[in-house]
DNA sequence: TGTACATCAGTGAACGCGCGTTCACTGATGTAC
DNA sequence: TGTACATCAGTGAACGCGCGTTCACTGATGTAC
């Protein structure tokens, strides 16, 4: 007897008819359609614990002195990727607000901040929104994503404090900037695999101009 | 001896002085970033052969009647979800154009259908933009994801041909509104859990409406 | 200044498991004569 | 109309492997006296 079979919805599966062997694969890629939405939750962390430890050197137990489990090491890879992304941001915002920039060069300076990022750390970025980060709102401390969604908005808060305003209001702007930005990055890093950076660099200068575009003074 | 050691760019690593244990936690977060900048090209199926044969109650080598292997199954989830969405996409501006939609309406409607494909399908929206789309580049034939991409500009040409332009350009524009629309999925799936389709739905009125906005006569 | 001891970073060896894949086989069904 | 045969959908049994994790251990280093 094979142990695997048979613990899917179909309890008693017939056999298909001669000629229509096809089917089957139309019900293969069903089921994986159905087992991909119910994995959308997951740890999702594409490498092994021992493969780390392969690349850092040490044995595959010396993970365990500083995760408890291979969960808690995808999480926290995720957590410090929304940390280092904001400090990006926020230094970029600085360096402008030094360099005597208006608001809306601020933005942008963040957006490109962003966008080197996501360049420079792919792989982190696509864990930061892969991981399901629900499992982020731990009881007293702030969602690491939370920082970086009310990072945006505080810059869009700074343009209508100099007069700017928006039909959607700051929020919605905001979610319509992060938006595009984060799906262009995602459409780069997978659909096109050439990765050419000056393609990501000038749709933040299009992005960004055209909702400074939408706002009224 | 244990062989999983020593394979890293370190080739001799020395133990952290004493109080500098937290170090290797640093390592490991780098190392994770390095691996999985490394990654991204993967075949990234999250689920195994196994377990889609269990869903399906059929035998695990079954799979190979159909599939060459699991890189061959990951494809085939992608390209069949990209003809998917677009069948659906042209259904929906068929149907706007037979109750007499302009080509305004009818670029809501697309953007309504993939959404609505991007809510209904969520794994497989995942594994389509998951996956190294590079590959599908065999000589000959069109690559799906351009399929998509092909179907986005077709609907702003049909703007511009009713007098609509754009400062972006058509094609300029089409990526704006496809990064807006997957990226804010990809965050819907992942950032904040509570998958409310209202709030997508409502980003997609948004968004076209931006865009709208954004065209002069 | 010397030494016994506690601490701490990290390893050795092993576990049971599910995985992807291969090869030989079965048995129902349509087809040729 | 009956029967031998080829085809085809799918299974049985097994393989070697890398995985996550556990437990007991080591040996260098800082500290108390």
């Amino acid at each position: 007897m094979n142990e695997d079979r048979g613990k899917g919805t179909d309890t008693a599966r017939r056999r298909n008819p001669r000629g229509q062997g096809d089917r089957l694969r139309a019900e293969i890629l069903a089921a994986v359609a159905r087992l991909l939405d119910q994995k959308i939750a997951d740890s999702a962390l594409p490498v092994s614990l021992r493969e780390v430890a392969r690349e850092v050197g040490i044995a595959p137990q010396s993970m365990y002195l500083h995760f408890a489990d291979k969960d808690q090491l995808a999480h926290a890879v995720a957590e410090d990727g929304y940390q280092r992304v904001v400090a990006a941001m926020r230094e970029a915002d600085s360096r402008a607000a030094a360099g005597g920039a208006d608001t809306s060069d601020r933005l942008r300076a963040q957006a490109n901040a962003f966008c080197a990022f996501a360049i420079a750390e792919r792989g982190v970025m696509r864990m930061m929104f892969g991981h399901d980060a629900s499992r982020f709102g731990e009881p007293g401390q702030v969602h690491p994503a939370r920082l970086l969604w009310q990072q945006w908005v505080d810059a869009i808060h700074a343009c209508e404090k100099e007069g700017l305003s928006w039909p959607d209001g700051s929020e919605g702007v905001a979610m319509i900037l992060w938006s595009a930005l984060f799906g262009r990055f995602a459409l780069w890093t997978s659909t096109f695999g050439h990765h050419d950076e000056e393609e990501l660099t000038s749709f933040v200068d299009r992005i960004v101009g055209a909702v400074l575009r939408d706002a009224h003074r």
